[in-house]
RNA sequence: GGACGGGUGCCCGAGCGGCUAAAGGGGACGGGCUGUAAACCCGUUGCCAACUGGCUACGGUGGUUCGAAUCCACCCCCGUCCA
């Protein structure tokens, strides 16, 4: 029975990993854990920057709620310490120090996105600066000392660098190992972290075995692919859906994406099991679109729950399944104030509402037919809007209610 | 410190005195087809109440010229090789 349970968990957190090591060592924690009734420490490290979180960022979250739910502890740790350094991953530009205050309100930012997933009462925020501002000078040599420049060079991006003769800063080597360090003062048992990590998570291992304590299992998850299901999700590259969206926009962003990136996407975000996928994918007459509309109803009522997703869902299905314009209460709005004649050209309106970003921009899009006020495709550039409430659309989602005033 | 090569629109990249708001590609946006999918076809892609008009733009600042992204000077930045 007990080990039944295992294998059930096992293959529930192995859904997605791109890698577990060492091999078994998951599987003979989990064992142990069941055995002595002490559940597993289970680490993930984030960088202080950057607390607008997006749907790459949850796979790993993901992955701790199922720890989690398994009934063992989570420690999401927010590196403020080591985010000073900057990780050396990144390799662009310096990061910029940040205040205290700054971090708190990172963190308070993270709080507030994260449990959205994670069970609040059953999760640790942890600060590394806590034990890192007390190392002496002497512990951090000792610490250095527990690794060679040889095994350092191993990996990737410092050998990249190193060959191609591009600097490498003697604290950057600082990075992994008080990343590892962490691992140390957490005892952890399981540290969860992307691809990218693999170098630092293994490094822990090392690090925990010289300071006496059992290595940590080291689970990689991969990077998610963004909306254009080539390159990974980022907010710069703008094809990210953040978790603070309004749950139409997350919903729509998610139909928008490719059946290939769908298949991936239930894999590291949904909690449906590949195969049930693959059997509903293979059955006679199925459409993927259905089964898209499955995950983005499940990811929207994740971090919005279950209401706000049957009115995403119903509202999509209206607008693009019906072909019918949104719901006036529902829409947004915007009212515009015009003086004279001229400044109720539909073009300025277009521009002062910011449908469009210059009039340039709403001539052009008018002359490809992509607009149309109340139902009805704007035939010409040099229309007036008049006076009232209207209903514009540019291309196919972006819609807005105008109510259009005199200027008192 | 020395020797070369280079910095062009969102990105890559051509142009090397007027025909250049700047080829071509990518991306993005829009239209068509659809399942707001993919593929495909077509169009747009500096701003301005906007004609064979004006303005802004080719790292920066000056200069040569009727005219400069294109020539000259100085400066800044980036690559490659040498020390």
């Amino acid at each position: 029975m007990a080990s039944s349970d295992i294998d059930t968990a096992i293959r529930i957190l192995q859904q997605g990993a791109a890698e577990i090591l060492p091999d078994g060592a998951l599987r003979a924690r989990l064992t142990k854990s069941l055995a002595t009734g002490v559940p597993l420490t289970v680490k993930a490290g984030f960088d202080p920057t950057a607390p607008d979180l997006h749907l790459g960022h949850t796979v790993v979250i993901q992955k701790l709620k199922q720890f989690q739910d398994f009934g063992h502890n989570v420690l999401f740790l927010i590196g403020d310490f080591t985010g000073l350094i900057g990780d050396p991953s990144g390799k662009s530009e310096t990061r910029p120090q940040l205040t205290p205050e700054q971090v708190r309100e990172n963190a308070a930012t993270y709080e507030r996105q994260i449990f959205k997933v994670l069970d609040p009462t059953k999760t640790r925020i942890v600060f590394n600066s806590t034990w890192t501002r007390d190392l002496t000078p002497m512990d951090l040599v000792r610490l250095m000392a527990k690794q060679t420049v040889a095994r350092m060079l191993e990996r990737d991006d410092f050998s990249r660098r190193f060959r191609a003769e591009q600097p490498i800063s003697i604290h950057e080597f600082l990075y992994p190992l008080l990343q590892a360090y962490d691992s140390v003062a957490l005892k952890a048992d399981v540290e969860l972290g992307g691809t990218d990590q693999k170098f630092n998570l293994l490094l822990a291992r090392e690090i925990q075995r010289d300071y006496g304590l059992e290595p940590q299992v080291a689970l990689m998850m991969p990077l998610l692919e963004g909306l254009d299901g080539s390159q990974k999700m980022s907010k710069s590259l703008g094809n990210y859906v953040g978790i603070d969206e309004p749950p139409l926009d997350m919903y729509g962003k998610i139909m928008s994406i490719s059946d290939e990136l769908m298949k991936r996407y239930y894999e590291l975000l949904s909690d449906c099991p590949m195969e049930e996928l693959r059997e509903r994918l293979a059955a006679e007459g199925a459409n993927p679109r259905d089964a898209k509309r499955d995950l983005a109803y499940e990811i929207v009522a994740r971090f919005h729950g279950v209401d706000l997703a049957a009115t995403a869902d119903a509202e999509w299905r209206a607008r693009f399944t019906e072909r019918r314009a949104p719901d006036p209460d529902r829409m947004r709005t915007s009212v515009y104030q015009f003086s004279d004649e001229r400044s109720r050209w539909i073009c300025t309106v277009m521009k002062a509402t910011g449908l469009v970003s210059s009039t340039s921009e709403a001539r052009r899009l008018i002359l490809a037919g992509a607009v149309d006020v109340d139902g009805v495709r704007v035939a010409a550039v040099d229309e007036l809007v008049t006076e009232g409430t209207h209903v514009f659309r540019v291309g196919k989602h972006r819609f807005l209610g105008v109510s259009v005033v005199p200027r008192d």
